[in-house]
DNA sequence: TTAATTTAAGATAAAATTATCTGATTACTA
DNA sequence: TAGTAATCAGATAATTTTATCTTAAATTAA
């Protein structure tokens, strides 16, 4: 199958697009992530420690505890998720896999996908969560809310 | 890890447009092919097996046999190829995973991604193996060849 | 016809990713 | 202070992807 990011990294942009639905210093339990998101609960556990570990979130223990935004959503960009649980592998290398391909020996999609990375580079830096969230508003997303 | 192509799929390219740098009609072994572009003997073998089912190459069993492309180079493009080995997924699922994300309900980047799938959706189509194999044949990459 | 060489095919193994389980630690509340 | 609810952390399991092993079947050539 191709894909661009990892089941990790789509579960942690839904779980952050979430919490910024939130109102500011509320804090949200991996149980209510897991149930409203449909994520595994252990699983999700593990990445939001991750995201915690690299700044974006800020947890909690004991009751009333849980997960919040480390920063203000509107300082939390598509990249700085991606980086945190991808890492950045995916603008460095060919697309196709040729091992000698760069930009001195190029293959033939070499310049065209440089273009198509760039652009995707940037919308993962210009968009930030507080975008996503307000996309995930309209009632349409319902769902995603309760 | 970031990435838009399975390690089969990035395989098979590489495979198929070292076929298309030899002369029409010869049989490449998979030995060789293994050898030259250090992709793992039986592995590869699986996934031409799967080239040649789809009508992209063709194979010979015995000696002197081996794998030869089923369609002339210019009509092989990297849409067929990667069609065959990962499938269509990757121009119908949103980027980010949002399970509601739809052209009705669309999220933060669902528009400017789609004209990112779509783009490389058309390089993937315009493309063909011939115009890899040429890129191919620059002395930098002397290394593929031999 | 026999030996050698190659693909075909199925079983198995290794590695990576995804998911689960268990117990410890922390902090709130009654 | 005791109980409860939450994250933290480590071990384990399941699944998927990648890789290997073994044997069979086909084809060529001596």
């Amino acid at each position: 199958m191709s894909i661009i990011f990892s089941r990790q990294c789509e579960y942690a942009l839904q779980a952050v697009t979430y919490l910024a639905l939130k109102p500011a210093g509320e804090m949200t339990s991996i149980k209510e992530l897991a149930k409203k998101l449909d994520i595994p609960y252990h699983f999700l556990g593990k990445i939001l420690q991750d995201l915690v570990y690299k700044g974006l979130l800020m947890s909690q223990k004991g009751p009333t505890g849980g997960f919040a935004l480390g920063l203000p959503a509107t300082e939390i960009t598509l990249f700085h998720i991606v980086e945190a649980i991808d890492g950045v592998g995916f603008n460095t290398n060919c697309v196709l896999g040729f091992p000698e391909c760069s930009g001195k020996n190029p293959c033939a999609v070499h310049d065209s996908w440089g273009e198509y990375r760039e652009g995707i580079y940037q919308m993962l830096v210009k968009r930030n969560i507080a975008e996503m969230a307000k996309a995930m508003k309209k009632p349409e997303y319902a769902a995603m809310r309760r």
